[in-house]
DNA sequence: ATGAAAGCGCTAACAC
DNA sequence: GTGTTAGCGCTTTCAT
């Protein structure tokens, strides 16, 4: 076997040593490696081929500074974990692949303090954009945001007020809407059970939606139970069976999203519980995990994907000048999926 | 309707604006908002103020051009919707948190062209190290890594060459420790299902080690289902389905995750067949969602946010200096978890 | 079609 | 403890 040659002591290759193999100016190098300008097709070669042989890699941030141009989206959201945000990644990535824009994600953990240092940092990069769940922000993230003169999108929740553009669902109206049909199948007595988290506002807003409405027809949620952390599904089990226990006869249970309503649909199918005779049962998100269940829960689709396609092409069509208004707002309506789940008669 | 004002022509903040809002030379703002080097406690408040005042965010690309350094750890990874990644990046963060690290994540979809071209861009913004998953890549991406000059570590799988460092576990011998196990339990007509991908090489290996295994006991794989696409969980019940009608007497199903495993688990169960008695099943992972099953399958945990953690701490060490080597290599054990649908006796 | 000069906003290195 | 100077590697602009 022959003997790997000692790696080089490596300076960063530089468009001047690009130059100075090809016998190019540094200027025509770096027209050709960026398809900009007419450089006839003799150099154009001769500048490729050395700069592939040299395994050059242009510096962005050179460049950046020299063009205050960066093609970056910032994408700030509270979890990876959830199923939900990887599905609107999907989204803003399918947009953005059309484009020279790359997305660049940062988590918050549902913590505004995080919130903020994330922001700060990617705002210190100067993307393109800025796409971010939710519409509530300590005042600095407002502030920064606003201070940015970029292009920004909140994104998921249309309740509030919005910085800049926002496209998302109004969580309240979903609340409303399935409490409204719930109460349509005749089910009267009926459980919460959802997520401890304070700061995950949408969740509260749909609850409060669901209050409201069952209000207006003389009903009240009369047994609640709350989690947090671990495993969602084993949640879900764990808190249906302590609501039903303590409230053996609900006739209806809503969950504050799908995984933990999966685990208590799974626990009720176990008890051998007549569902949804007995008792039924909903969820939130449509995540497409619950097609492969027993039974279909019902819930309600938020369309992530589709939110993040449009978030991003606001940010694109404003980037590209195609359109330079901005306090774009755009509302999608969530679809009742009623499942196996909500069907009393 | 009033016109909308033009937007301020926003010339972005300078530490010069600061500087002369502050009456403090640039350099020692500079230094007060950094944190480095001795600056008074007085022109430190006075500097922070102004800062504040105006909304100042410092300018990464000019600072990281200027001091050749740049925070940013890289991350490759094939996908974020399959639970495994998520909990990779926790690991990689809680490991990063301590430090003025920030992971980037980029995403390839399990595509070697796309990885080329994320590692690129990647690269060329100049991070201080880089995470990428898997040890196949192409020559072009390999020779990058190379000539990048920083740590790289790869992760999840060490059966294979390294560029520099590896952290993982072996997927040839996950594979065949679970087809010894199956074997230990008196199994004998083994089906296997698993994804249609020929880039998942991880599932590749897995599956190699297990028929390898296999074949020593004088036993093979009897029937196989493949997939591609869709709601794994859905998958998981229609390949279960299909390969039971066409071989009704295997006796044990081997998914190539956990994913397809609980929709087989949930359909066998559904179905009123006796698990494990009648037949076994295991997947691999060690997702945590299992648990909430109504039966534990059968799995094998690969330690995801562990192989995250000694990623990052790889990157982290030689970032600092504490460690100049590289080229280190850190192979984790797979658990088996035998669950509930591996015990014959 | 190509090149030369002048920065982009910051920080390293050195003076004071 | 604070200021000055000289770039970092690229792109913009203008000249040729």
């Amino acid at each position: 076997m022959t003997q790997v040659p000692p790696i080089p002591p490596r300076r960063q290759l530089t468009l001047r040593d690009v130059s100075e193999e090809s016998g190019v100016s540094e200027m025509t190098v770096s027209r050709v490696l960026r398809n900009r300008g007419d450089v006839s097709e003799a150099t154009r070669k001769k500048v490729q081929e050395a700069a592939k042989r040299m395994g050059y890699v242009p510096n962005k941030i050179a460049g950046a500074l020299a063009s205050s141009q960066v093609n970056l989206v910032a994408v700030i959201i509270p979890s990876l974990s959830n199923m939900v945000f990887p599905e609107v990644m999907t989204g803003i990535s399918e947009v953005l692949d059309n484009t020279d824009l790359q997305p660049v994600v940062g988590v918050t953990n549902y913590r505004p303090e995080r919130e903020e240092d994330v922001l700060y940092e990617m705002l210190s990069w100067r993307p393109s954009g800025v796409i971010i769940a939710g519409l509530e922000h300590s005042d600095a993230s407002r502030a920064m945001l606003r201070a940015s003169g970029i292009p920004v999108v909140e994104i998921m929740d249309v309740d509030g007020e919005a910085v800049d553009s926002v496209v998302g669902i109004s969580h309240r109206r979903a609340g409303r809407e399935m409490a409204n049909a719930i109460v349509k199948q005749g089910y009267e007595r009926i459980g919460f059970l959802g997520t401890k988290m304070p700061l995950d506002f949408r969740a509260r807003k749909r609850f409060e939606g669901f209050t409201e409405a069952l209000a207006k027809t003389g009903l009240e949620v009369v047994a609640q139970e709350f989690y947090e952390g671990g495993s969602a599904l084993v949640k879900g089990r764990e808190m249906t069976e302590a609501i039903l226990s303590r409230d053996p006869d609900l006739d209806f249970l809503y969950y504050s999203n799908d995984m933990i309503g999966a685990g208590g649909l799974l626990y009720c199918l176990e008890k051998g519980m007549d569902v949804p005779g007995r008792i039924g049962m909903a969820g939130f998100n449509g995540v497409e995990f619950l097609r492969g269940l027993p039974k279909q829960l019902a819930t309600m689709d938020a369309g992530r994907a589709e939110i993040g396609r449009a978030a991003a092409q606001i940010i694109v069509d404003r980037t590209t000048g195609k359109d330079t208004q901005g306090g774009k707002r755009i509302e999608l309506t969530p679809k009742l999926q009623p499942g196996d789940t909500l069907r009393r008669y």
